[in-house]
DNA sequence: AAAGCGGGGTG
DNA sequence: CACCCAGCTTT
């Protein structure tokens, strides 16, 4: 009897459950966010949308301004898209600002104003793709649907030791298949939030904690000493560069500004006319930068001295952009390749919604 | 300068 | 499925 005891006792001590361990750890060492106390659908939805592509410390400003503002679902439906750029400043890929705005609409006029429970509903709207479905159901309804980010998908590279690229949809895929089991051992949005922390603050990319690692005796990875070999990942191609030229055109103490076409790159957003330009010579800039005015707006400027030169990268290309300022000599402004244009004064710069290489170019006209 | 994060949309 | 899109942080 006392036999039999001692065996099962010591079957269970060597061979935990590896969510067990996760949890537990996930419970000790789990951050503070404002959406984790008591996760209301809503909340998760803002924080996970802006967490895509960008990492807690430099969104949760931008979330705490946002919520304020729009503490509500249907208050964001209600508002003005520009009032939402307007807050996504300087965060970054605001196409999720102009998605999440549009999917509030769509949840208010379709679905009476409450965020649907089922998955294939929810997918549907702008915005919402296979990640977010499970991110907002595990942790606001608590439905078992294993999230695979980057985080989750190192993590379970490094447990299995999984060699296959973890980019690939297959072995996304796959990945979420192999949690499908366990994440219905637990809460599902505790397991969902604790392999992200995990990834986040243990099993790190470079230089991962694995002697604090509440899965080290699990993990694959580490048995063979081969943690930094996972996860697989095809390299990023080089990205080109492009030289732009832009106009800071004054006209009566006036600047124009035109609107970017509400889809595609940094759409909606204002900026200063102007655009790429080839690989022409420095001292053809003033002259190719009048004839793009021309062309863009219809106004014929004067091109005088540089202001600044901003080095700027995007994921897929990186510009450098040089400013000059301009003064407008004759012709009406028109919207030829955008879809406004304003002539605003300078004060007001700040009140439109621009891109962190615009307001750069504001900076360096304030100084 | 280079690498890392890395979901969604499109073709 | 492959490929394109979109910035900022860390090293």
């Amino acid at each position: 009897m006392a036999d039999g005891a001692g065996k099962k006792d010591v079957g269970v001590s060597k061979r935990t459950n590896w969510v067990t361990d996760l949890v537990e750890w996930y419970d000790a060492n789990r951050r503070k966010l404002p959406w984790r106390s008591r996760p209301r659908p809503y909340a998760v939805w803002v924080s996970e949308i802006m967490l895509q592509q960008t990492q807690v410390d430099t969104m949760l400003p931008y979330y705490r301004r946002f919520m304020k503002r729009f503490p509500s679902l249907r208050s964001l439906a209600a508002a003005d898209v520009h009032d939402v750029l307007s807050l996504w400043q300087g965060l970054g890929y605001y196409a999720r600002a102009r998605n999440l705005h549009r999917a509030s609409q769509l949840v208010v006029e379709q679905h009476g104003g409450r965020m649907p429970r089922d998955p294939a509903v929810l997918r549907k709207l702008p915005g919402i793709g296979e990640y977010t479905v499970a991110a907002i159901l595990s942790i606001s309804f608590e439905i078992p649907l294993p999230v695979v980010d980057g985080n989750v998908a190192r993590v379970t590279a490094r447990l299995w030791a999984i060699h296959d690229d973890v980019g690939r949809p297959a072995t996304r895929k796959a990945i979420a298949d192999r949690l499908t089991g366990p994440i219905q051992t637990v809460s599902p949005g505790t397991f969902n939030q604790a392999m992200m922390e995990l990834g986040a603050l243990i099993c790190r990319p470079r230089d991962p904690s694995c002697g604090v690692c509440p899965l080290m005796k699990h993990c694959a990875a580490k048995r063979q000493k081969r943690v930094g070999d996972y996860p697989v990942k095809k390299k990023r191609k080089a990205v080109p560069q492009y030289d732009v030229v832009v106009g800071v055109i004054h006209r009566r103490g006036r600047i124009l500004l035109a609107r970017r076409p509400a889809s595609g790159m940094l759409g909606g957003l204002w900026e200063f006319p102007g655009g790429k330009i080839g690989s022409e010579d420095a001292t053809a800039y003033p002259d190719t930068l009048c004839e793009k005015i021309l062309s863009e707006t219809g106004v014929e400027v004067k091109v005088g001295e540089r202001l600044c030169t901003i080095d700027h990268t995007y994921s897929h290309f990186k510009i450098r952009l040089h400013a000059f300022l301009c003064r407008a000599q004759a012709g009406r402004a028109r919207p030829l390749a955008s879809d406004e244009v304003r002539w605003v004064p300078p004060r007001e710069l700040d009140a439109f919604a621009m891109s962190t290489v615009g307001k750069k170019i504001v900076a360096a006209y304030d100084r």
